[in-house]
DNA sequence: AAGAGACTAGACAGACCTGTCTGGTATCGT
DNA sequence: ACGATACCAGACAGGTCTGTCTAGTCTCTT
């Protein structure tokens, strides 16, 4: 059996077992909270490992956040597969993100929580924020145009809005119902942007 | 002129002076970046007197979240006086978060930001984020019941949601187009409320 | 068998953090 | 005038942080 075989239950490379620790560390307690020792102590890997693969803790944490982005990525994409109408996929993402705000190691947005901490304007963080920020809206943008949305940038900024209160609140208040209330008010804005067409 | 009297230019305590600083510092950079010597510093003030003031780090933290809590209460109060009638003043949260944003310096929630950053659950940031977030629902809900909402409560619900994504908006994306967009949908919501009473 | 590459364990440097303590100064009420 | 109070300046201790470096081990490939 060749060793990139998928099914093959190989061992984690250090640097995945550094970003898989790095994961769980800094999303639970704070990018700035945890420090290198820590991490490196979970991951079971050596300093000078995360030194060569990453560089730094900022480029650490950048790959954290971008690990994150893609996971959130795929987890709504995948989510939204089950959707068979437009309409659906548009409330859809906020089905998924009332699953993910009921999660009990829930702690709010990643980026959000990661931009709070850092000083630098327009470093790594900023960055990949910015970015994930933008897909968000994209995705939005795209879904209330599937809808048969007049203006589709419009109703995204209007769900934008809802999804990061939503987040908020279920951070802040411990109680995912934020979520669902969210989405009963894109249902409304949906409806109301369709009707005005 | 006794110097009590509120027009004399007397030099502000250390305790005034360092609670100043910590606001300036604290709410720019964040709580846990910005050092204590960084705060005596700009504070003019030596470091005994602000562990007599204040006796730690973690308290002096906590008195500037009362703090920003108390200036947050006052602004919007005042800021909603100008206001005739119970249903403008709902919206009129929304016209004086979007004077906030607007701010330059504007860096979102204080109380949200110092939570991403604490590590503590029960510890003082949590304390003080808990009461202003249950003060803001308690004023959409006062002001909901004035302006002859069925269900004033549930409306709270919504606003807030509103609120906290207004004001997220207002900090990663650097416009603040959110919270007028966000006094926008609380409008369509609060006339909905109205009418199905 | 042998060498290359990835990895581990941990000492170390230099900076920064919170909190304590000493000693000196200025301003107030009496 | 004098004592109390509030305050300033800064040294210091003990800890933690990031990042570097040395030295040794393990596992592949050829």
């Amino acid at each position: 059996m060749s060793p990139a075989s998928p099914t093959a239950a190989r061992k984690p490379s250090a640097r995945e077992r550094l970003l898989a620790a790095a994961d769980e560390l800094f999303y639970a307690e704070g990018v700035h909270t945890v420090g290198i020792d820590r991490v490196i102590e979970r991951a079971g890997v050596a300093k000078a490992s995360l030194y060569s693969s990453f560089g730094s803790k900022e480029e650490l944490v950048r790959a954290y956040l971008e690990n994150r982005h893609e996971l959130r990525r795929k987890r709504l994409l995948a989510g939204l597969e089950r959707f068979d109408n437009p309409r659906d996929r548009l409330l859809g993402v906020f089905d998924v993100l009332a699953e993910v705000t009921g999660t009990p190691g829930f702690r709010g947005c990643a980026f959000y929580n990661a931009s709070a901490e850092s000083v630098a304007e327009g470093g790594a963080v900023d960055q990949v924020s910015t970015a994930n920020r933008a897909w968000t809206r994209g995705l939005f943008t795209e879904l209330a145009r599937d809808a048969g949305v007049a203006d589709p940038a419009a109703l995204a900024d209007q769900l934008v809005i809802l999804y990061d209160g939503a987040s908020v609140g279920g951070r802040m208040d411990k109680q995912a119902g934020a979520a669902v209330l969210a989405r009963s008010i894109a249902e409304h804005l949906l409806d109301a942007a369709t009707a005005t067409a």
